[in-house]
DNA sequence: AAACTTAGTGTATTTATTACACGAACACCA
DNA sequence: TGGTGTTCGTGTAATAAATACACTAAGTTT
């Protein structure tokens, strides 16, 4: 074990998407306070102050694997959050007065997000998180600081995303149907599609596999089982 | 005036771009240490630490007033820059060191960018920029730190820019032609267009206006002037 | 065997993209 | 002043993509 000196300044925060039963969810953590009295009822994002000898990317894996278990988890970069006041609310001071070292100093934020297989992962809260939990996108309470705010640009940020690489790669399982991945499409663009359309779409793409397998257990027809091959991506 | 305080880990720099003959440019300065000896010839982006008590897009416009004596640009935060050793060549460090109150603390930067045109701002050099000049994005020299990486990065921020916004609006005088609008595109996406469908798609989006004036002077057909009316812009 | 549920498919219309060539308008010069 | 040089401005045909729309098929449950 060495010792790694903490940058006061500076933090990443994680933003964590899943997909599960047709909804995207997030990655939040209850925090706790070490071992200190504090009683803390605000979710927040994985986040931490970073170490001086590691870059923002290194951070951000240590950070949601320390918080999280998750680890080996491809994340980028979304935005940076530096206002002085994004930490003011007495709960959020609170807070960092009981777990910091330097609680006056102004931190500004690096937002990192990720995609995942839910069941791929097992998550493992640690340290000051008292549990991690997976929370709809759309019933996420009032979080810690300003991370619903972050939460909103990495949502914008997927939007984005979406039109440039297939994403359903890093959230469904391995395999899929189609209408998984037409409800992915229509979670993260908060729209939807007519399903003829969507599939013509999507399998000109040819990133996209059929497979000779159908779906199984189900009270009606049986949906075709696809997978993805990233190395026929080109555009959607 | 008022006294600031200085955050020594976190600083903004800024990638401010220009149109001019045909060629994208961006603003750099020939950085100078005070009143030291130090002879510097790297350029390097205009750029410095933050205030403590400002937020992050305010201290890019300070830092840009300040050393630019553009004001009032509209900047946007591209991404932010965190290796442990992005300064590291002895030019930077000597530099440093004869510049900063805590030459040793890391320092992360936020990049920040901007669209002017050229003839509407008149650029004053001030403090340790000895001077402030615009350079050809394709004659851009070894620049100092990482800020040739800082540049690579928004001049790819404006290719998917250029997408979702009219940008000639920011760059182009408040008349123009389609030639010199089809010729920025052609900067930003370095790639060349067919000159009847640019026409087509350009005026298909409804943004631009053409007006009962032509080109003047020229030894050759003159073209018609158009501007922008950016409250009718859709999509192109 | 009837009812239920989701899967899977085709066509016609409109819109966008691409590829491509020549006469018109002006300044300049001989 | 007429000829040369240069960029401007325009149309069409062919292909590709987007949109709108409804019924039969294949299973499970009762």
């Amino acid at each position: 074990m060495t010792f790694h000196q903490i940058n006061p300044n500076v933090s990443v925060d994680c933003v964590i998407f899943s997909f599960d039963q047709g909804a995207l969810e997030v990655l939040l953590i209850e925090r706790q306070a070490g071992n200190s009295e504090i009683k803390d009822d605000l979710m927040a994002l994985p986040g931490n102050l970073i170490y001086e000898d590691e870059t923002l990317d290194e951070a951000a894996n240590r950070v949601l694997s320390e918080l999280t278990g998750l680890t080996n988890i491809f994340l980028e970069q979304v935005y940076t959050f530096g206002n002085p006041n994004r930490i003011s609310k007495q709960k959020d001071l609170d807070w960092i007065r009981a777990i910091r070292a330097i609680p006056e100093a102004r931190v500004i934020t690096v937002a990192y997000t990720s995609l995942v297989k839910k069941e791929k992962f097992k998550i493992q809260p640690s340290s000051f998180a008292k549990k991690a939990v997976w929370v709809k996108v759309k019933e996420v309470p009032h979080l810690a600081f300003d991370h619903n705010e972050i939460l909103d640009k990495a949502l914008d940020y997927l939007k984005h995303k979406i039109y440039l690489e297939p994403l359903g790669y890093e959230l469904l399982p391995d395999k899929f149907t189609l209408a998984q991945l037409q409800k992915l499409y229509e979670a993260i663009l908060e729209d939807s599609f007519d399903k003829r359309n969507f599939r013509r779409k999507i399998l000109r793409t040819e990133f996209i596999v059929k497979l000779d397998e159908k779906q199984q257990g189900v009270a009606h027809k049986p949906a075709g089982l696809y997978r993805f091959d990233k190395s026929r991506f080109h555009k959607i």
